[in-house]
DNA sequence: TAGGTATAACTACCAAAGTAATACTACCAA
DNA sequence: TTGGTAGTATTACTTTGGTAGTTATACCTA
């Protein structure tokens, strides 16, 4: 019930959720090496957004020893869901077909993923 | 050549621009109007987002009279694209399919999307 | 010609995201 | 027992989006 409706994230707090929902839980240090190992970011800059993350409620932590260790408290699935539910609203006016019909004509496809994107359709038609 | 890569609108800016797309041009007033009729907006708030928006480069406009008339300067496609791509690569890492096939499944899909659906990947199918 | 009204210009805030330096603290090792 | 190091805490600055009051201006009308 207390679905958490997330619609927004930065670029960088996405990231730093992406490293947490991969492997559970990591050290301040943990994260910040594995956000994307060419990117130049400073620890305590890493530190920072995980601590204003969890004031927003995003992630929580436990210490172990000296060290914190954070962990997401929101759901990867909610996450996508509400930012791509806030992108379907905002540009498409809600209409699924619209969205993926622009998806379909602005990108490249291959033969490929039509097929599986046809698989995709006749299972979702099965269970209705 | 100079594709402005839009990835990211704020709410309102993009409702402006959907009013400017749909009239192609409009004073203030017009578009301060046609923001959804519900909302509470003071005028100077809409002037001054179309003041940031210029000098943004997103929209322009011509004098008439004693009034500004603006005008998107930026495509529609071009900012549903940019918007669209940007997020499917945050959320999908760039894959289709997989965005689809969320989009499928956390949303309510009735049979008749489903049918039009096939059919936009019919026609993508034969355009290849 | 004086005053109201429409409009633009200017100024000012707030919040969120991003970025990071600096300061504090506690622990381990020499 | 002292000093480096690995952590956290604090502070701060920038940008962008959103919101709007206040001021200046110019025009039209009574």
């Amino acid at each position: 019930m207390s679905e958490t409706k997330i619609q927004r994230l930065g670029d960088l707090q996405l990231k730093i959720m992406q490293v947490l929902w991969n492997r559970q839980e990591a050290t301040v240090t943990e994260v910040h090496q594995n956000l994307e190992p060419g990117a130049t970011l400073a620890y305590t800059t890493v530190a920072t957004m995980l601590r204003k993350m969890e004031a927003r409620g995003l992630v929580s932590h436990r210490s172990e020893g000296r060290s914190f260790v954070y962990f997401a408290i929101v759901a990867a699935d909610t996450v996508t869901r509400g930012m791509a539910d806030h992108l379907v609203d905002r540009l498409f006016e809600g209409s699924l077909t619209d969205a993926v019909s622009h998806l379909l004509s602005t990108r490249e496809v291959s033969r490929d993923e039509l097929a599986q994107l046809e698989r995709l359709i006749a299972n979702r038609k099965k269970s209705l």
